[in-house]
DNA sequence: TGCATATATTCATGTAAACGTATATACGAA
DNA sequence: TTCGTATATACGTTTACATGAATATATGCA
């Protein structure tokens, strides 16, 4: 009951709702969403602990940056929240535009290598 | 989205949360919700209000009682809504207390007796 | 009309949550 | 170690929310 109401409390606001819109596409760090969501970091930062109280993401650590990502539903409420995410992300015009913004993100190529190394390596 | 906020946060609560899972079985009105998670009036009725502006449940007046009851889902997150209060209600210790308690209301006939002429008549 | 019951609403108050800003912490590179 | 970047947290303030208590509204009946 609890952990359901923290659920519900965590997904009521509506910048957490779009970080976990984007995060049902894929793993993003901080600093992307800063970027995507364009709020200060301090703030995604705070929901995104909010979030991961509620246990709806995780996040590892790869160097300098922190990665989130939604883990695979563990329980009945979870998992109805992620078909939402999934299905409902194409027909809410501020998630459409996130995502846009993501693909866009993503075709730069910019931004925090997921791996410094390798991607290093690569040149 | 801002429909989808509201609902989030309309469940958010445990109060409102336990009134959902009852209205999940079946129409109530406002005294006997009052009963069954023996709280003031007031407190129900202002937590009612808060579930229609979400627009998750309908009320209709029968003489000097409103019932409440949750109108089939009409959007995605909804029905999700509703799945997974159906399912998930037997595995919840409060709400199965609850439920308990409302199927001795009903063993008991007593209480806001739903049309009170016919009541009578029966007599 | 006046009374009783059911429900909604108002008011004042305490608490929780969101925010901007600033600062602290952690890591990598030099 | 020092610096720069990424992330988390603390502080003070404001706004939103839940509550008890009291009151208002609506209906049925005498």
């Amino acid at each position: 009951m609890k952990e359901d109401i923290a659920i519900f409390k965590a997904c009521s606001d509506e910048t957490r709702l779009r970080i976990l819109f984007l995060l049902s596409r894929r793993e993003l760090c901080v600093c992307e969403l800063v970027i995507l969501l364009d709020m200060p970091q301090g703030k995604i930062s705070r929901h995104l602990s909010v979030l991961k109280n509620a246990d709806l993401v995780c996040d590892r650590r790869d160097g300098t940056w922190i990665y989130y990502s939604m883990p695979k539903p563990d329980t009945s409420l979870k998992r109805r929240l992620h078909d939402y995410l999934k299905n409902d992300r194409a027909h809410m015009p501020i998630v459409v535009e996130d995502l846009k913004r993501l693909d866009k993100l993503a075709d730069q190529g910019k931004i925090c290598v997921p791996n410094p190394s390798t991607a290093l390596s690569r040149n």
